[in-house]
RNA sequence: GGGCGAAUAGCUCAGCUGGUUAGAGCAUCCGGUUUACACCCGGAAGGUCGGGGGUUCGAGUCCCUCUUCGCCCA
């Protein structure tokens, strides 16, 4: 059952009342059944418009940030497909990562443990208790991810329904699904084959909490109380005292270093050292990015307490001295380069320990040597976190993959910034945050990670004879057999007994980066190698809609992948949304607790009217949440659905009568009516330009503002001669429904539930596949000065003035009216005057007076007393 | 500290390549039982365009500088 066939009641199509409620239920479901945006792959490259949207992630939750970007890539795509596009428009959903496991975890009451067998037909815990988690295998752990994230994506799914996304829901993917993972494991292969992808054994950021390595992307530098510790280190000529935060690393320390031109320190350069308490003779050495004017100017090198030591260690070819392990303890076994007794015995007191006990045993023994200078300072420090992590991040030697992003080649810097050209930006000024996290980038992409739920490297280790892994040689799985779980999966020439033992072989434990799934985006819709068809229809794709906060991963990381395996740009466009913020000008995340939840509004004010909201923010521009603004854009969408009532309904219902029947351009004879129109043309040439633009705010604005003026002057002008059945009346009628049927369209993709309602009155199949308004077929009224109406306009907006000055109805009739203009103007005016004074009540006969200095028009309205 | 952006009416925002008196909506106030619409209609009031310099016949608009705010990065 419908709402709108409840509702009518005279068989004309238009209901007596027409609601808003119920409009969203009643569309989404029957756009749904008859497949509206549903993509038809027969179209040419040419006819197809193809948008790479971001899959949400279910494990979260979506607020009205997220309602308002989605609607922004529907308002491009609704007018693309009215345009006569073939939009291809699919929607994911990126269950992938760290997200989903914590979820999982806490829901279920479990975690994995690699180690443990599959169990078949479990059951989770009846009463989950997260505090008590439950180990299971890994294959069981994801499938209860699978079967968590299968959940979430409903209840995402019924929201962007409701919201109106003109998505076509058959082309869904999930970013752990089989042909993500399928996508993500020939892309590694293709990337190994070519060089582009390498295992090293490098310095990597650590967090030693989650045990797992951390991207350059994922960082986050956070404010952390430490002390500076003035330490002696013993020079020929005394002591050099260096400042540290970190005096537990004295042991990994390699080298001193100095400002080049620094004063102090000249004579010590090329000379050595020797670290306190352990006696390791280490070189003085010179480089510009020590700081003369922190602490003593003078630096320890270790392995490794930041990035600053990595740069030194690669740039000065300094030697790796690593102590502190990825459980973030100092290693067990006393390293070689400590050879003094007393320094192996201090570092046995250390080893094992975590890095804060180190260091308290550390000053200890440094007060106790006499090389400790006063007491530690204290201060607060910028140190790296890993964005969900809370404990500073180690940077510890593992061997990891990477894949190149021009972190280490200029060359490659310089590609990559010149396809970020080749790309429209909308706005135009976030380009430059690509180009400068390009010139800024220091290392290659590390895509391991030490996780679960993921998608696992297709490769293998062989086993030697002590069962050693041979990591230079890995077996990589045959992009035939993709997808493969080495976990569980032998490779080709083994049998999985050989799994773990001497002469057989191990998998890659780790899996890959969320963002070396969700940066293949384009090639998982767009079906590469899987559909070459598809692919070469709808690759490089057309639009790239996403947040601007996440240019430097999301954005970046497409485009790197796409260079790399295409050698192009993955699409042509990329639109990016601002974020709605708070009142307070901050963005909204859960974590502020300022989230506003999209139901509640959604209910409250109808989805055309949240839409409505959301197309005022412009691309770009951050945009504070006010729900006042919501009632102006449900008051719009009232708007559509009475004015177009009056034109349709039949005179029963005290409406017009108007119908299809008088879509005819030669009916439109009166001055006022074809002034009305060609200024409606001027509306959709701008509308038009402005979506070419992408600018879908200025589309609405020049779009709304003509219909409301529509309502509130031209309606009312030529509402009494409409109801005529001579010429005049036709005219108006037929300029009503030309009208009414254009700004429709105009703004099906902003209102589409309530322009699809009043489309279903009076015309065939749905208006979001009907064809975009074009003057040259739509309004082909003869030429007319769109002046007449505005001339009218402004003559009855003041007598509705004078009438409001005189505290009197609007229905008290004028007696006297004079009009004073240039004669150029009241020509204009009195093409339209019938209306004018009819619509104003005037009873007398008006005098128009003409001025040639006259600056628009002054109106003398004298209302007729009240009895 | 660097990059990018913003600052215009109480609030949210337009104002393009400089050109008469700076616009809209919301909120406010005043008025109106108008057969499309009271989820409405009409009208009014409201701004030294963040501060300071400069270019120009002319600056909200261009340049410099300062202040404040946001995002991203150090």
């Amino acid at each position: 059952m419908t709402s709108e066939l409840e509702q009518t009641s005279s068989g004309s199509g238009v209901p007596e009342k027409p609601v808003l409620e119920g409009l969203e239920a009643t569309w989404s479901a029957r756009w749904a059944d008859q497949g509206t945006y549903t993509f038809d792959r027969s179209k040419s490259r040419e006819q197809i418009f193809s948008i790479d949207t971001p899959p949400p992630t279910v494990s979260g939750s979506l607020h009205v940030g997220h309602v308002f970007s989605y609607t922004h890539t529907d308002l491009v795509a609704r007018y693309q497909r009215m345009r006569g596009k073939e939009v291809f428009y699919p929607m994911g959903w990126d269950d992938n990562g760290l997200p989903t496991e914590r979820r999982v975890q806490n829901y279920f009451g479990v975690r994995c443990d690699p180690t443990l067998p599959y169990e078949a037909d479990y059951t989770p815990p009846a009463e989950p208790d997260p505090k008590r988690q439950v180990p299971i295998s890994r294959r069981n752990f994801i499938e209860l991810c699978n079967q968590l994230v299968e959940e979430d994506e409903k209840v995402f799914e019924q929201l962007w329904r409701t919201l109106g996304l003109s998505v076509d829901w058959s082309q869904q993917y999930t970013t752990i699904g089989d042909e993500s993972q399928v996508v993500s494991q020939r892309a590694f292969l293709r990337n190994v084959a070519r060089g582009e992808a390498y295992q090293q054994d490098a310095p990597t950021l650590w967090d030693v909490t989650y045990q797992t390595a951390v991207a350059q992307a994922e960082l986050e530098a956070r404010e952390y109380p430490g002390a500076y510790h003035r330490v002696a280190f013993h020079g020929a000529d005394g002591p050099i005292h260096i400042e540290t935060t970190r005096p537990e690393l004295i042991g990994a320390c390699v080298a001193l270093i100095a400002h080049p031109d620094d004063e102090r320190y000249q004579g010590l350069f090329g000379s050595t050292v020797t670290s306190p308490l352990f006696g390791v003779e280490v070189p003085v050495v010179a480089h510009p990015s020590a700081e003369p004017d922190k602490g003593s100017g003078i630096v320890m090198c270790c392995t490794f307490g930041d990035l600053t030591d990595v740069i030194w260690w690669r740039e000065l070819q300094l030697p790796n001295r690593t102590i502190i392990g990825r459980d973030g303890r100092i290693l067990s076994d006393a390293p070689a380069w400590i050879e003094s007794e007393t320094g192996r015995e201090l570092y046995a007191t250390l080893a094992g320990k975590t890095t804060f006990t180190a260091r308290e045993l550390t000053v200890a023994a440094l007060k106790e040597s006499g090389d400790l200078d006063g007491d530690p300072k204290p201060t607060q420090r910028m140190a790296n976190f890993y964005e969900r992590g809370d404990k500073p991040l180690e940077i510890v030697s593992t061997r990891q993959w990477y894949i190149a992003n021009g972190g280490r080649s200029a060359d490659l810097r310089a590609d990559l910034i010149a396809r970020g050209d080749e790309i429209d930006w909308v706005p135009a000024y976030m380009q430059s945050r690509l180009t400068n996290w390009i010139g800024g980038l220091n290392g290659d992409w590390l895509i391991s990670r030490q996780r679960f739920f993921g998608i696992p490297f297709p490769v293998w280790y062989r086993l030697d004879a002590d069962g050693e892994p041979d990591y230079d040689d890995p077996i990589l799985a045959d992009e035939a057999s993709l997808p493969v779980d080495p976990a569980s999966q032998a490779p080709p020439g083994f049998d999985d007994s050989q799994r773990g033992e001497p002469g057989g072989f191990m998998a890659d434990p780790d899996v890959l980066d969320t963002w070396a799934t969700s940066s293949l985006t384009p090639q998982i819709v767009c079906g590469w190698e899987r559909d070459p068809e598809l692919f070469a229809k709808t690759f490089p794709m057309d639009l790239r809609p996403q947040g601007h906060d996440i240019i430097r991963t999301w954005l970046f990381s497409t485009v790197v992948r796409s260079h790399l395996e295409h050698g192009s740009i993955p699409w042509t466009h990329t639109a990016l949304s601002g974020f709605v913020v708070d009142p307070d000008r901050k963005k909204m995340s859960k974590s502020k607790g300022n989230v506003v939840v999209p139901d509640e509004i959604l209910d409250k004010y109808g989805a055309d009217a949240v839409r409505w909201r959301a197309a005022g923010a412009r691309p770009g521009a951050d945009s504070p949440f006010d729900e006042a603004q919501m009632k102006v854009g449900r008051r719009l969408s009232m708007k559509v659905l009475n004015a177009s009532k009056f034109v349709l309904a039949p005179e029963e219902q005290y409406g017009l009568g108007a119908g299809a029947d008088q879509l005819d351009p030669a009916l439109v004879t009166e001055p006022i009516d074809l002034a009305m129109l060609a200024g409606l043309r001027e509306v959709v040439t701008s509308a038009t330009a402005y979506f070419e633009a992408y600018d879908y705010a200025s589309a609405l604005e020049v779009t709304e503002k003509f219909f409301w003026d529509f309502c509130d002057d031209y309606l009312e002008l030529v509402k009494e001669r409409a109801r005529r059945t001579d010429a005049g009346g036709q005219s108006a009628k037929s300029a009503f429904v030309l009208a009414l049927s254009v700004q429709l369209r105009l703004l099906a993709p902003f209102l589409p539930y309530v322009t699809e309602e009043v489309w279903s009155w009076w015309q065939e199949g749905s208006i979001h596949r009907a064809v975009w308004p074009d003057n040259a077929t739509d309004l082909t009224t003869g030429d007319q000065d769109p002046g007449v109406l505005s001339a009218a306009a402004a003559v009855l907006a003041d007598v509705r003035g004078a009438k409001s000055v005189a505290k009197v109805s609007q229905k008290t009739e004028i007696g006297s009216l004079t009009v004073t203009a240039t004669a150029a103007n009241l020509e204009l005016l009195s093409l339209a005057i019938a209306d004018v004074l009819a619509a104003g009540r005037v009873t007398a006969q008006p005098t128009l007076s003409p001025d040639e200095s006259a600056d628009g028009f002054t109106v003398e309205a004298v209302p007729t007393l009240a009895e």
